[in-house]
RNA sequence: GGGUCGGUGGCAGAGCGGUCAAUUGCUCGCGACUGUAAAUCGCGCGUCUCCGGACUACGGGGGUUCGAAUCCCUCCCGGCCCA
């Protein structure tokens, strides 16, 4: 069901079918944890040609609720969203609040007990709850609960977290075929599931999670856990190396990646998938991404980042980037966009995330071409 | 004209004898953001600096004091009340 076009060095391009719709690799995914991109409506989403986008069972689950996603008839239903959805599993959620408080909740075995941020209510996960949740929420792509436990955590940590992910991996499988069973789900409507490749900077403990979890077999693997040091620079030869000992006829996902020339790198090393919010969350933010005049983007900087709340564009009447179609740089100035991001008016959040979002969209255009 | 309260850094507004170059908020300048607790967060914001400090500052002027944004006198300006 996955088919293959081979290409030079490491890098491929691949079409495959989900219920949603048909999709071409690699891809990019804006994160739409609560079921929508923030900032962004339905119209925006279609107008920079967006594809599948990504939402979070651990978001979803606590708010607004299972049973209202259910009553609406799903999360594509929800957000009437009729193209592609991958949930991810919120093990990197849970982990990362466990981990950076351990008040906030409890690992063992067999289960993640968690402190709801909201509430303070208290939660249990297990691997076959998520993917039970995933199956609700009625998604194209799920991924399997996984422990993320952070980079500089001494090696047998990092270690028993891999055990663990692979264990759960199992688990999640295992109720990943029950659930098709129970459900009596046919085949073309299967959602594909995606195991979580561990493992920190250590490339045996990737090797050991790779392995484990394709012996148990999965339509995609992703790379999961922090991919810069802990100085931000990018962990290339981990990215590398884990994308080459991920089966050749899988999906290789390449989570929370990330700049736009962090995904060129990881495509080059064979990444398929990626998701990421720097897009629409640093476009919030005033950051916004423009193309290199004849950008070639194997060739280093093919792109620079523009702080538009910086003094020096407040009289600038020329648009963001001249040659770019977006809404913002069809109609309105640098100066006009720094006026609306001053008065704080969300016009400017919503613009600036279209822009960078239809960057990005551009970006993985030129990717499959190339 | 009389009384009264007040004039502090771009703004608002603390401080009311030393620990004050002066709390805090906003504005302003810059930076960060990578499976979204993020319309968030961090740093800077008198001048100069050999980064230890030095200098000029709390309406103007004068005084008291070892020492004043803080006390006294006076002038200027503003609010309110009475004529």
């Amino acid at each position: 069901m996955i088919e293959i076009t081979k290409k030079e060095k490491n890098s491929r391009s691949l079409t495959f079918k989900t219920k949603s719709g048909v999709i071409n690799t690699p891809f990019f995914m804006p994160d739409a944890t609560r079921g929508f991109v923030k900032s962004m409506g339905l119209d925006d989403l279609r107008g920079v040609g967006m594809g599948p986008m990504v939402v979070n069972t651990y978001h979803l689950y606590l708010q607004p609720g299972m049973e209202l996603v259910k009553e609406a008839g799903g999360v594509h239903k929800l957000m009437n969203w009729d193209k592609p959805l991958l949930s991810d599993s919120g093990g990197y959620q849970v982990f990362s609040l466990i981990h950076k408080n351990p008040k906030m909740g409890k690992v063992t075995e067999d289960e993640v007990i968690f402190k709801s941020p909201l509430d303070g209510s208290m939660h249990r996960i297990t691997p076959e709850k998520a993917i039970e949740i995933q199956f609700d929420l009625g998604v194209d792509m799920m991924v399997c609960l996984d422990d993320p436990c952070p980079n500089d955590y001494p090696k047998e940590k990092i270690a028993a977290a891999v055990e663990r992910t692979i264990r759960w991996g199992r688990r999640c499988k295992d109720e990943y075929a029950r659930q098709i069973a129970a459900r009596n789900i046919p085949e073309e409507n299967r959602p594909l599931i995606f195991g979580v490749i561990q493992g920190g900077e250590y490339l045996d403990l990737r090797k050991r999670c790779a392995d484990g979890l394709a012996q148990i077999g999965f339509d995609g693997y992703g790379f999961g856990a922090r991919h810069v040091d802990s100085d931000g620079n990018f962990l290339s030869e981990v990215l590398e190396y884990t994308a080459s000992i991920i089966p050749e006829n899988a999906l290789r996902f390449a989570l929370g990646i990330g700049t736009p020339s962090d995904i060129v790198k990881c495509h080059s090393f064979g990444w398929d998938m990626f998701d990421c919010v720097i897009p629409t969350r640093e476009g919030r933010h005033g950051k916004l991404f423009v193309w290199k005049r004849d950008a070639d983007i194997h060739s280093g900087s093919f792109y620079e980042t523009v702080n538009m709340n910086n003094e020096k564009f407040r009289h600038d009447f020329s648009p963001v980037d001249a040659d770019c179609e977006c809404e913002l740089c069809r109609n309105y100035s640098r100066g006009y966009l720094q006026h609306l991001f001053r008065m704080k008016e969300p016009l400017g959040m919503r613009l600036s995330a279209i822009h960078n979002l239809k960057f990005y969209m551009e970006l993985m255009e030129k990717l499959r071409a190339s």
